[in-house]
DNA sequence: GTAGAAGTTGACACCGGTGTCAGGTTCAAG
DNA sequence: CTTGAACCTGACACCGGTGTCAACTTCTAC
């Protein structure tokens, strides 16, 4: 598939598809007149660089993690090096304490909502009806 | 207490405690000389907006939404209106999405890291002697 | 062959919370 | 009063994935 389908599929850009790629994060084969051509495991690499984006790696770490996991394609074809493992364990602390954060902003925003779609505040004493 | 106290207290560092007040998300009073002066408040609510920053809530909607919920004092000193109802509850949206892209990057990490955990991966690259 | 959709590269801009430096003021303890 | 730590304001820079525009080329269906 050319870029307007992965995009389409995986809700990406394609502006960001094309960084992928300069990244060395999608590896993209290429038609005789230049087009890059995705095969279908591309979907799941797209949807899983999300992921780590949005976990907060930049593009750097992520170009350095992928080869060492598991792909579509059978076994990893890199080893993780020691320094690598290090940085991926701060990471994996880190995302923890972002969901902590993210279950507590959650938890405040249904606060919010909650008391917006009860009726009425009643005033800013402390309310006899509850 | 003053800046220098409240950041050591929350782990925020004392640039982003004034830029907290002055975005409004944050009140303090003054001494005669302008020094910044804190409640005991102050405290959990640092780590709320922290909270909601990390959920990736900008200054102006944390302004917004945060005198409408309940503190340390009492209820609320706002209510929502419709317009803000309607926001949140897409950034709610969001957020979980945001968890489920978390969770996910954590597995993938967790992947790599116990494969690098284990003594010898025995496959594609012909390892001689670790 | 031809038109229009889709693709390509390159460049510029942005956002916005945070780090940091500079130069000056205030606080509190001796 | 003095002195050093702590605080104040203001300004500059950054990061880096993404949006967008421009100018041009390729693909595909007729």
């Amino acid at each position: 598939m050319r870029v307007g389908e992965l995009a389409e599929r995986t809700g990406v850009s394609e502006r960001s598809l094309r960084y992928y790629e300069k990244q060395g994060l999608l590896t993209a084969e290429r038609t005789p007149g230049g087009h890059r051509e995705f095969g279908d495991w591309a979907v799941d690499r797209v949807i899983r660089i999300q992921a780590l984006y949005a976990a907060g790696l930049n593009s750097t770490k992520i170009a350095t993690l992928l080869p060492c996991m598991r792909d579509a394609d059978g076994g990893p074809s890199a080893r993780a090096t020691e320094r690598l493992v290090a940085e991926l364990a701060q990471e994996r602390e880190r995302i923890d304490r972002l969901i902590a954060d993210l279950l507590r902003s959650r938890d405040v925003l249904d606060e919010v909502l909650e008391m917006a779609a009860q009726p009425r505040p009643a005033a800013t004493a402390p309310a006899s009806a509850v």
